[in-house]
DNA sequence: GCCGTTTTCGGCCCGACTGTTTTCAGTCG
């Protein structure tokens, strides 16, 4: 009989964050961030935070003292927590609203709500409207405008945008600032450089010796539609996409500091300052440096600042605080598949079903890529919706493939599958006999979300026993900014899979990024093999593959971990085991 | 509330920009 510690870590974390927050605007110092890192801690936990507590190991996870061991515990039983519900009571409704507004803290969200009794945006709106917002003591007409901004700018952008979105917005402004005679060096920053699979606005670091000229060029691109701040080393503007681009400049001896600084994370930087302190040293945008002396330690170039602290250079995609500090510090760190390293896609529609292009449209594409392989992987016909392959359709596409690949050079090969819709009992829409056929079976989940988990888990531990199959299609269901995973134990699906042999997807397709990051790091952890695959419906959707190595990246991998990775002969020997 | 290459107690990351202030608080990243 289960009880209810199947409270998802996700859950766990986000009553922790709330308490944070809370604590936070009561003006309580140092417990808002013991609480941020225990929930970030639990997050990405790669185990179930339930389990962890079953064992009665919930100290040993890092910033899990006594008191939030104790929380962690009441939020398992009673899947709540009463500290929360005290807090809420305190906080007057609605302060946690306006502190989501830009220039709008805990500090003047309380003076709103005590002065102005504004509960909700819209309140607040309609006392600066009114005017009565400047003559609250600390506030003035300046600040009562931007106000008014804030609330119209957060009305019409979006909180936060997909990273195959953002990618190559910044790369154009990034190319446009490299341009500039003023300006020497160029570098993407914060989460875009880390490419985290949303993004919350864009960090472009420049180092130049005319920084009022750079910043004059960023505040007139085209499409800038605001400046928000604009200042010798920092300006920020809005696009008239809604999107927030922040430019920093610095002079080029502090560009190794200064990339570092600005690409955090903010919990890697955080523990990054505290190596330096330990050396009594400080760390800051502009060097490492000594205080005793006055002396630059280290800074032109991020490589140094790591090797003063006794770490091998992280890659930026690693640099969240999961551990990346301690395994630079002990040598342990994975070997980074690269962005090169991919050669075949195995996973790509075609007009067969609901792609835009020709079979040999698609290889020609995938072969200007510089791949070896790709697979033809078309719906079958449980998709009616996506004009599924009936059996004999897929018979004459696997006779059009061969007919292709007869004619071909022989230096690509295309390769026959399908995306098979796994049914609601786990049974898949095309028979054993044709599955047999194939070169490349994915199966994936396409309905049916709303399934307990112990279905959906069994669903999928069904499909996966078939030995037809190779691998489990987006194996969370996710799409980003519009759709939670379903719910599913990916434990036990991980288990399976590495058991079996089957290699668990991580779809490249900028809204799905599935598995995520977090979770293609837990498999990895149980020995599972990966295919990174752009699950493409058009040539262009090829190139996504860039956002899906990203996440293998962020995922720990290296390249031994990922299918796709091998020539062709050792892929057919990884597929048929 | 957590934690220890200074520590089981006393610390806890650091600087830029803005606005309302005459020297600094609040906010952000």
């Amino acid at each position: 009989m289960e009880n209810h510690s199947r409270v998802p870590n996700v859950e766990v974390a986000a009553i922790l964050y709330e308490v944070a927050d809370l604590l936070e605007i009561k003006g309580v110092r140092f417990k808002p961030q013991a609480y941020r890192r225990a929930a970030l801690a639990i997050e990405t936990l790669p185990e179930s935070v339930a389990d962890v507590a079953r064992e009665g190991d919930l100290d040993e996870i890092p910033g899990v003292g006594r008191a939030i061991a104790a929380k962690i515990r009441e939020i398992l039983e009673t899947g709540s927590l009463g500290y929360l519900s005290a807090l809420r009571e305190e906080i007057p409704e609605g302060v946690q609203h306006l502190t989501r507004l830009e220039g709008i803290g805990p500090k003047k969200a309380i003076a709103l709500s005590r002065e102005l009794g504004v509960r909700t945006v819209d309140d607040l709106e309609a006392a600066g409207l009114a005017g009565r917002i400047r003559d609250l003591p600390g506030f003035g007409e300046k600040t009562e405008a931007n106000i008014l901004a804030s609330i119209r700018v957060s009305r019409t952008a979006q909180e936060r945008r997909l990273l195959g979105e953002i990618l190559p917005v910044a790369r154009e402004i990034e190319r446009r600032l490299a341009s500039l005679a003023s300006v020497r060096q160029v570098s993407l920053a914060g989460s875009i450089r880390r490419r985290k699979e949303t993004i919350g606005d864009v960090d472009i670091l420049a180092t130049s010796y005319w920084p009022d000229e750079v910043m004059e060029a960023f505040a007139t691109l085209p499409g800038v539609e605001r400046v928000l701040v604009r200042g010798t080393t920092k300006t920020s503007v809005a696009l008239s996409t809604g999107i927030q681009v922040d430019l920093r400049v610095v002079e080029d001896g502090h560009f190794g500091a200064a990339l570092q600084y600005f690409t955090g994370s903010k919990e890697h930087n955080i523990a990054m300052r505290k190596l330096a302190i330990a050396r009594n040293w400080r760390l800051n945008e502009y060097g490492l440096v000594d205080p005793a002396t006055g002396r630059a330690v280290a800074g032109e170039d991020e490589a140094g600042i790591y090797r003063a602290l006794g770490l091998a250079w992280i890659e930026p995609e690693l640099r969240e605080d999961r551990g990346e500090l301690e395994a630079a510090r002990a040598g342990t760190l994975p070997d980074l598949v690269g962005y090169d390293a991919i050669k075949g896609d195995l996973h790509v529609h075609t007009r067969w079903s609901e792609g835009a292009h020709s079979i040999e449209e698609m290889a020609q594409a995938a072969r200007t890529l510089g791949y070896e392989y790709i697979a033809i992987c078309d719906h079958a016909e449980g998709l009616r919706i996506a004009r599924g392959l009936s059996p004999g359709r897929l018979a004459d596409q696997v006779r059009e493939i061969e007919r292709i690949n007869r004619e071909s050079d022989g230096e690509f090969t295309v390769l026959s599958g399908t995306e098979c819709n796994i049914g609601m009992d786990g049974t898949l829409d095309l028979p054993d006999s044709l599955l047999a056929d194939l070169d490349v079976v994915v199966a994936s989940v396409h309905s049916g979300f709303k399934q307990s988990e112990s279905e959906m888990t069994e669903r999928v531990l069904t499909a996966m026993q078939n030995d037809h199959v190779d691998i489990i299609g987006h194996p969370t269901g996710r799409i980003l900014l519009s759709r939670e995973p379903y719910r599913i134990d990916l434990a036990a699906v991980f288990d399976a899979a590495a058991t079996l042999g089957v290699l668990m997807e991580i779809n490249a397709f900028p809204g799905r990024l599935d598995l995520s990051d977090v979770n293609a790091r837990a498999a990895l952890g149980v020995g599972v093999r990966f295919s990174v695959a752009s699950d493409a419906h058009r040539r262009e959707n090829l190139r996504c593959m860039e956002l899906g190595v990203a996440t293998a990246r962020r995922g720990w991998l290296s390249a031994g971990d990922i299918a796709n990775t091998r020539p062709l002969p050792e892929l057919r020997r990884i597929l048929r085991s």
